[in-house]
DNA sequence: GTCTATATAGCGATAGAC
DNA sequence: GTCTATCGCTATATAGAC
């Protein structure tokens, strides 16, 4: 049970840098430290290993405790907490890199993938963001018409266009970037609660 | 000059549906009624067709007329019409596969499609927004305090989860999308206006 | 300029020995 | 279970004839 962990880790690593059709099983083999036929005989074949790598990337990315946070003290405090986490988290090397080896395999009419990666990442996130916001609405301090746009809306506000650019390597994961992602984030929830905000 | 845009005409069809790596140069060749070697003689090698192929589908994808709209009437209006033409284009299936395409060129360290269909696309669309903020805020009907971050909110918003789920193949240009996407406009339309109507 | 035929190489998957 | 060696296929790019 220890190459096959090897093999994976081996995956996860290389995939998410180099895509699906930039990996070979060979690469995978040699950064392992096993042969070929041992990958084949723990993981049938590339298509299965693709699936079990990104499939393990995305439970391991998503910290689920990012969006429960405690609304005792103010609102735009608790907002805010979870503004900067799900920043960092948006456009680091190891989601950035997922989403591009899944899209990179996303053709035409081919979902296999990529609706995995939407259901165990960006809509965990909806749902507990959705739970978090409905707690604060019972508790008076948001007057949202609608659940479940507005925290469509905030994840929206707070990716604004850095998650884009990151993508397309418009910008680098450097310290200026860091700076934005945070003033970003000050921006969404300052938006946010020009919107939704019971009382100012 | 026939049989280079005919050439073009295939490379910009088949790389938006099958990517970069699905779509090989026989299939260019045949697809534009050609040789493959006719294929080589226009364009040097793949990476250069490539290149053309995506340049000239960014360019003509985007219409600037959408982002000028007059403000004479109600500001809702203006800011509705740009909504629903935004997410139209946003989520067409040539937007969403040269999007796939160029991201299945943009690992590792390779920025030099990505920041191109940026310049190109988002880029634009930001700044024209921005002047329509602008003059909207001049004119009494908007109280933004900063009108770039405005504009990247807007669009934003109006993006929601759509794209995102279009990109992954989570949903389809069905009918349902089409209508699910003219509602997230009007929200997005909505929530801007709640946090930066002058007047309601 | 354009075609058919081919060189060359890389990749996914497997056979057979240990 | 694991390895070395290999098959079969496909794709990029080119050589030589018309």
């Amino acid at each position: 049970m220890e190459k096959r962990a090897a093999i994976l880790a081996a995956a996860k690593r290389l995939f998410i840098v180099h895509g699906f059709e930039g990996t070979s099983m060979d690469a995978v083999a040699a950064d392992a430290g096993v042969s070929k036929l041992t990958v084949y005989s723990h993981f049938g074949d590339k298509d299965s290993l693709f699936r079990e790598a990104v499939r393990a990337r995305c439970r391991e990315m998503l910290p689920d405790d990012v969006y429960v946070v405690p609304i005792d003290g103010a609102i735009r405090d608790a907002l805010l907490l979870i503004a900067r986490a799900h920043a960092r988290l948006m456009t680091s090397p190891e989601v950035i890199g997922t989403w591009r080896a899944i899209l990179s395999d996303c053709r035409e009419g081919n979902p296999r993938m990529g609706q995995m990666l939407w259901e165990e990442g960006p809509a965990r996130s909806q749902a507990l963001l959705e739970q978090f916001l409905h707690a604060a609405a019972d508790a008076g301090h948001l007057d949202l018409p609608d659940v479940h746009r507005a925290a469509v809306q905030f994840l929206s506000l707070l990716k604004g266009d850095l998650q884009t650019r990151r993508l397309f390597g418009c910008i680098n994961c450097a310290e200026s970037a860091e700076a934005e992602a945070l003033a970003n984030a000050e921006g969404a929830v300052d938006m946010f609660l020009r919107a939704y905000a019971r009382e100012l």
